[in-house]
Formats: C-alpha cells, structure tokens, sequence
DNA sequence: GTCTATACGTGGATAGAC
DNA sequence: GTCTATCCACGTATAGAC
C-alpha cells in the first residue's frame, strides 16, 4: 500500500513512522468494539498509549482520522473485490459478495455511512475525497456493466452509467435499512436487482 | 419530565404548545439557511428568543430536536405524495416527483440523510423510531407495487417486499451521491430502475 | 407549565516547551 | 514528534422565578 496520496498533511514516503499506522489500526479496533459513537481521540490516544495531542501531528482533525480510517478500508476491500482484468460480470458478483462480508462488521458500516453521509455537506473537510470517492467508484462499475454489455449480457434500455449509480446507491441505502434491522438481506436484495437487468441470473 | 414516555417521535396528538411549532420552524429555517453542522441549540433559542434552557422543556436532547424535525417534514410530504386510496403506479409516480421536489432543499436531504444514519447505531435514542419508521415506509409502498402486480404491471420475478426496499434504499443511496455531485439526476435514475421493473414504463 | 440563570462535563482544537 | 497545559464550544443538568 503506498500512502503517497494521501491528506494535506501527508508525510514523506520514507517516513513510515510507525505511529500513523498504529492509530489507525487502534481506531479501528475500538470502533469494531464499541461502535462510532462512543470514539473519542482521547480513548484512542489513552488506547495507543500517546497523549491526545499526540493524535494532532498525525491527523489534523477527528474528520481526518474518521476519513483515513476508511481510506484504510477502501484499500482492503478493493483488493478483496475488484482485480484489474476481472471481467465485468465477475465484478459485479464480488460486489454483491463484498455486502455480504459487511454484514460482519457492523460498527464498520456505521462508519463509513456515518462518515460519507456528513461529507456530503459542502462545509465538509472530507467534501471532495467523498466526491472524487463517488467518482471513481461508479466509473470503475460503469466500466463492468459496459463490458458485460458489449458480451450482449445487459438488458435492453440498462444503460451502464445509470446501472453503476444504482448499485453503488441501492448499497449504500441497503446499509441504512439493514442498521435499523438486521433481518433486510443485503446480498439477496442486490442480487435481485441485478437480476432484473442481466440477461442471466447472476446465479450464486 | 413531561407525560408519559413519549418517544423520540414526539406527538402531534396535543398541536399547539405555539412555543414548540415556533422552535420547530425556527430550527427547519436555521437549517434551511446554514446547514445541520452549523446547528447548535444555543442558535435555535437565540433565533426563537428564548433562552437556551428553555429548549430542554421541549425537546430533552438535540436528537430528540432533529427527530421531531424529521417527523414533521415526514408529515408534509406524506401528504404531498401518497394519498390513501391512490393507485399503487401513482404512489410509485409520487415517489419519483417527491426526489424532484428534494433537489431543492438541499440542507433539509442532509438532515434527514444524516439522523437516519445516526439513528442506526443501536444504541441512538431515535434507532426505534427510525426503524417503525422503515417499517411504515415499505410496507406502504410493498402495497403499491402488490397492487401493480395485481393488475399484471410488474414484470416476472418482481416481488413487491423486495422492490419496496430497493425504491427505499435506491433514494436514500442516491441522495448521498447527489450530495456529493449535485449533477447526480435523482429522478431520472429512480425512474428508470421502475422502468426495469414496470411493464409499462412510468412515463411522465 | 414555562421560562431564566448558572454551572458542569465532555470533547476537540491550540500553543509552546522539551 | 511528542509532551503538558490550556481554551473554548456545545450539550446537558440543576435550581429557582414567574
């Protein structure tokens, strides 16, 4: 993972101190333990044993952290889903998958709806990451809906740009729903609409 | 403490308590204005005119504040898009007009975008309200699409449960990406996910 | 029952010394 | 880079006046 692009405040490549990284990971944990809403810097300085601000030099701010942590994320669950040269079809199947994994970390998932949701605010410091987040998401979806287009796989009218929106705001919205129950099958949900614009079931 | 154990969902039952409509429409305007991050109670009673302590014989909490606000914007558009008695394709109709009409009160997407999400940690005050909440929603539009189904307007292997959480989440998902790109077209992609499922298209 | 005044606790940001 | 120390905003709780 090269951390070269990363925040206003991004240090030199070489410089690996070790801090940045176990403040992400401590963060982590303890959101995985207690949820978003009980974090505080203080905890995950006392936690990585550093005074709060400490916390300051390495993140400017608590959005920064919140927005790192999930930065953090995005890079796993990419390589976990999306291999270059995977073809469209199988792209998409990962992706139902990928909510399927979710369903484990539930703390996380507050979190990152949590977080893109406040970034949607303009005053937001995190505004344009999300955005550009937003971005390249649904063009990297747009690229495997195309794809499976090409091979005749879409149904007629499913326009590949449109499609990429849909799924990406169907799971973002699924992630909602299934907070406040449990019992709301993300996967099969999302399955079934990709369902109505394959010309074959994605199957499982 | 005031009557009973009035949930977060505030009653509606005893209207006029002038000072609580006048704290709800102060607080809507302050948001419409400046956004929910620039929010504090301490503006809410400046702008009402009262002074800050007074809120709490209200609303107990700022939650309890945003939740109540929600409520109220809930009922407004309940009224504006699903009458009783109105054809199941014009609910979902409705429901496509009701994203049209949010475009243009930006902040107010944000508030709601933002408790809703909140409101899924299990321990949010209003996580019960929100969920009643979901409930009402889908199965209010499961009727819709049952009753489109009826007269053989939804395509094969449609479920109308399912396709009620997926025109809720699909709304809900879009509206983080609109907040991040205003150039997201809410409706167009709402339509054209029932267009996949409708056997006639909604038109307009 | 509704308002005011005041104070407290928490949590995040800031400044400067080592 | 890390610390100590401080400040301030905000939400909340308490006591009391009308």
């Amino acid at each position: 993972m090269d951390d070269a692009h990363e925040g206003p405040a991004a240090g030199r490549a070489h410089s690996r101190s070790g801090t940045r990284e176990t403040i992400l990971s401590t963060a982590t944990r303890l959101i995985q333990e207690s949820g978003v809403r009980a974090l505080t810097l203080d905890k995950v300085a006392a936690a990585c044993g550093i005074a709060p601000s400490a916390l300051t030099h390495h993140f400017a701010s608590k959005d920064e952290l919140l927005t790192a942590l999930i930065a953090r994320r995005d890079e796993v669950q990419e390589a976990r889903t999306v291999t270059r040269d995977m073809p469209g079809r199988e792209v998409l199947r990962a992706w139902v998958g990928l909510s399927a994994h979710n369903v484990q970390d539930r703390h996380m998932v507050e979190l990152f709806a949590m977080v893109s949701v406040a970034a949607g605010a303009e005053d937001h410091p995190a505004h344009d990451f999300f955005a550009a987040r937003y971005v390249a998401l649904t063009e990297m979806l747009e690229g495997s809906f195309a794809q499976v287009k090409e091979s005749g796989g879409l149904r007629d009218g499913v326009d590949p740009g449109v499609a990429a929106q849909q799924i990406v705001a169907l799971t973002d919205g699924l992630q909602v729903q299934w907070m406040l129950d449990p019992s709301v099958d993300m996967p099969a949900i999302l399955r079934a609409h990709l369902d109505d614009q394959l010309v074959d079931p994605l199957g499982r």
